[in-house]
DNA sequence: ACGTGCATGTTACTTGCGGTAACACCATCC
DNA sequence: GGATGGTGTTACCGCAAGTAACATGCACGT
């Protein structure tokens, strides 16, 4: 088997992959989560057949073009919990990177927070657990991995620290989502706030007057 | 008009919807959110128009159907909440009964978090931020609503309940979805760590040695 | 008693999408 | 020159959402 033909038709196909998929990334960016596969296909110019070759269904079509945009997200945020300066600014700097990039491109954001696209009627019968965003369990287990290398959480540290990835990265994403839809603050704010429900201050604030405290 | 009968007949309207719901609520149970419109109206014993016209669409039924179930967990989370116990107390009850109610049904818990199902190509161009399930939603707002009568959070008070509603609820469905998916611990432990975690144990924990700290 | 509404039910259809089979073109390699 | 393999097409299947048109039964007004 000739390597240096068999290197050309790869990069041939990978080129022409990368062609479709920023097609497909077009389409998903005008039309949102729901645009066809044949609308994809008449952007790329050719027809749905060849989509199917490439990607398999459009789950795949849909879980490559995801992976893009994941990894580019992933990679800010690495950045920003790489950036030097203490805890809490770096806290702030990976929320804001987050925020920032939902912000920018809400379309994208929306497209990575719809799973459903995926699975099929047929596929398997009830798995439950996996219907989660691919992105948000992507960015839990890394924010998971960063906690427990820098953090001195004693015993149970590692298993603490996949919990709070996970979490911190919902909070990230619910607070971001419900922002994004409604405004009621500036980025900024929104930072701070979140921060500070990190540093305990809903365990540090007092009681209402006459309530029984929350 | 004619009251009586107008009241009979609505009567024997809202019984037959609430039948044609719990049909649907079996169906969706035993086939997941993929569920077609023709498979609940064979188990309703009925066609599909009927469904059509008393629900509109099938976004109106799954709407229809959410509602049941989010008001029935909304009204659990309520008593977590209301229970007389100390502030960690409450916390922990009320993550408690989330991650009790998503293990013991998780069907309902996915049907719950698909809101794909409702939205059509053709409805509204794109609006963002709609699109998160109305279950986290409102639990986001109700649990604002609770910090906010209850917690003394100073000037911007309000503001910051809302982040933390909605940023607290995030964080419990996220953990919850993963530890579903993995179980990688005892409830109570997760009850336990997320609860750490709004205590501000991140804040508090020590660098690890040789790390920059997190 | 009888037609008039009106809700309830049906069959049969249209539309649109995901996915596939079968065939056509064009380069490359023996 | 003819096999091979990737690229492309048209035309189709199956299935689900949604709708139109028609049938039936039951309460009402006169």
């Amino acid at each position: 088997m000739d390597t240096t033909q068999r290197t050309d038709q790869q990069r041939s196909a990978d080129r022409r992959r990368r062609e479709l998929l920023e097609a497909a990334d077009r389409v998903v960016l005008r039309d949102g989560p729901h645009a066809s596969m044949n609308a994809i296909a008449a952007e790329a110019g050719i027809t749905k057949p060849i989509l199917y070759r490439h990607f398999g269904d459009k789950g795949g079509l849909y879980a490559a073009l995801a992976k893009r945009h994941t990894d580019a997200l992933l990679d800010s945020l690495r950045a920003a919990l790489d950036a030097p300066a203490d805890r809490r600014e770096r806290v702030e700097a990976t929320l804001d990177t987050y925020l920032t990039a939902i912000e920018l491109r809400p379309q994208v954001y929306r497209f990575l927070m719809h799973p459903a696209e995926g699975s099929q009627p047929g596929d398997q019968g009830f798995d439950v657990g996996k219907h989660s965003a691919p992105l948000l369990r992507r960015m839990g287990e890394e924010l998971a991995q960063v906690i427990e290398d820098r953090l001195d959480l004693g015993p149970g540290g590692q298993q603490l620290a996949r919990v709070w990835g996970h979490g911190i990265v919902g909070m990230m994403h619910a607070a971001g989502d419900w922002w994004l839809g409604e405004r009621p603050c500036s980025r900024a704010e929104l930072v701070r706030s979140l921060a500070d429900l990190l540093w305990g201050r809903l365990a540090a604030a007092g009681d209402r007057v006459g309530g029984p405290g929350f």
